[in-house]
DNA sequence: ATCAAGATTACCT
DNA sequence: GGTAATCTTGATA
């Protein structure tokens, strides 16, 4: 019966409920330490009563210490500054005049650190993503995938913008909860998308056969 | 003051 | 698979 299936469900996911939020521990170790072991964790963003959330499912390292790619290679700037401060706080740009993406700041303060978030598989708030993304319901299956599959479809399924610059993720609006490791054989380690410098890293990991990977 | 590039996406063929 | 869109930032003068 259709009544008592809708009583049975739950609101809140399970996950949401159990996990743990990530401490500050967590982030002050190294860039790609954390951008591997941030792989299925689960993303939240608490607006009100709202919840969106997903699996991350796809990072990227940025190491300004030795990485020409990463905003920090050359110091210290008003855009990058909070990369500069101790992990665990978000670092939000805009780009190609369009896009927000969402980094987590990682290491010590002054090291200049942060892990891209790429893809997410969305958990909890989908509809609410789906108008943020695409302001209407979805067309199709295929749009679904399409929903958080890529840094700047992240930050707009999630409405994360330069106002969130800064956000503390060991606080209440934007942070990470805990799941367990994933299996090593799981972690696919590869070459970073849409840099021109530095593409020899191997700083880009994904969930093997996840169809919300921007990029196989 | 000016300029080129950009941690992307959507849409076209 | 190719490319236009769009504007902020950082580098250079």
């Amino acid at each position: 019966m259709k009544s008592s299936r809708r009583l049975s469900k739950p609101t809140v996911l399970p996950e949401l409920i159990l996990s743990p939020k990530l401490k500050k521990e967590f982030y002050t170790r190294p860039v790609v330490t954390v951008a591997k072991e941030l792989l299925g964790k689960i993303f939240v963003k608490k607006t009100g009563a709202a919840v969106l959330a997903g699996i991350i499912v796809e990072v990227e390292a940025y190491d300004g210490s030795v990485d020409e790619a990463a905003h920090t290679f050359r110091g210290k700037t008003k855009r990058n500054e909070i990369m500069f401060d101790r992990g665990g706080f978000l670092y939000v740009y805009f780009t190609y005049g369009a896009h927000f993406c969402s980094n987590v700041v990682t290491g010590n303060e002054g090291e200049g650190n942060a892990v891209l978030i790429r893809a997410l598989e969305p958990l909890q708030g989908i509809d609410e993503m789906i108008k943020n993304r695409f302001g209407r319901d979805l067309k199709n299956e295929k749009e679904k995938l399409n929903l958080t599959s890529g840094p700047g479809k992240v930050c707009s399924a999630m409405s994360i913008t330069k106002e969130h610059y800064g956000t503390d993720l060991t606080g209440d609006e934007i942070f990470i909860l805990n799941r367990p490791a994933l299996s090593k054989k799981d972690i696919i380690s590869a070459g970073r998308i849409g840099i021109t410098k530095s593409t020899e890293l191997p700083w880009r990991f994904y969930i093997r056969d996840n169809p919300y990977v921007s990029k196989k």
